[in-house]
DNA sequence: CATCTTGTTACGTT
DNA sequence: AAACGTAACAAGAT
């Protein structure tokens, strides 16, 4: 499920948590979900940990323990961090549970995309210091945008948004929006567009991610109707301005939908 | 039963 | 060396 705003509204169901200390913890070890955690070093030190507070970058989660402990979380494809009641007692899907006086938080992941780091020490680790700017922050710049989709320039431009070395928490949901609002192919080659086309798409993915963390992350509603979300997935579908159908073809290995009215294959040089 | 999935990574190829 | 394309991972929904 989750991209950027679904990744925001999920870090904060812990937030009732902050302040209150781990008393134990309940975790299915032995899933590929903690293939990079030292299992026995978590299981040691969380427990009589304060949980202080929590940030999301992209899709990547850090939640922050007294005593320079930091558990990051990669939701996957259909992780999800809820609360529950001190007394919960896990089921099958629930690997990871951190327990305290008042409640239970707990991460549940079915298909096991997700993943569990664990590092110790006085600074936030380096996978996380290392990961690019946000895109809802200042520091993603122009520059950034352009030089990566000169870097892959031949990768269709649905590919490239999914790289998340340059477009950090962008999904397959949010590409596709992404792209019908600036007019652009999903097929073109990242390094074909054209001045104005380059700020369509800068000017876009803002406002996409912008509307995504306004509309979604406070209680996971949908974005409104007039997007194209809403339009993407059935067979029905129809571009919300011109009420066509959508043209439907896997793009960088994903299902990708675009109108072939607002996003027609630009003509070769 | 076959096909689909809002994600990433390993691995072989260009 | 870097970029590229695809299979694989696992489980549930349709």
């Amino acid at each position: 499920m989750p991209e950027l705003a679904e990744v925001e509204y999920y870090r904060r169901r812990w937030d009732d948590g902050r302040g209150d200390i781990i008393i134990d913890t309940a975790l299915h070890s032995q899933k590929r979900i903690f293939r990079r955690v030292d299992v026995k070093q978590f299981r040691k030190l969380m427990p009589g940990s304060t949980f202080l507070r929590s940030e999301a970058s992209g899709k990547q989660l850090l939640f922050s323990f007294s005593g320079g402990l930091w558990l990051g979380i990669h939701l996957g494809m259909t992780g999800e961090l809820r609360m529950e009641a001190p007394d919960f007692k896990p089921l099958r899907h629930d690997h990871l549970v951190l327990f305290q006086q008042q409640r239970a938080l707990v991460f549940n992941d079915p298909r096991l995309f997700g993943q569990i780091r664990f590092n110790v020490g006085p600074e936030p680790p380096g996978w996380w210091s290392s990961l690019p700017h946000s895109i809802i922050s200042a520091n993603f710049k122009r520059h950034h945008m352009d030089a990566f989709l000169a870097r892959h320039r031949k990768r269709p431009l649905k590919a490239a948004l999914l790289l998340q070395d340059g477009f950090p928490g962008i999904g397959n949901w949010m590409a596709d929006e992404i792209l019908w609002r600036a007019g652009l192919n999903p097929l073109t080659p990242a390094g074909r567009l054209n001045a104005s086309q380059l700020q369509k798409l800068w000017r876009s993915l803002h406002y996409v991610c912008r509307g995504a963390m306004r509309h979604i992350s406070p209680d996971h509603s949908d974005p409104p109707a007039s997007w194209f979300f809403h339009q993407r997935w059935g067979p029905g579908g129809t571009c919300p301005i011109h009420r066509k159908g959508l043209s439907r073809q896997t793009v960088g290995g994903r299902t990708t939908a675009w109108c072939p009215i607002c996003q027609s294959f630009p003509p070769p040089k």
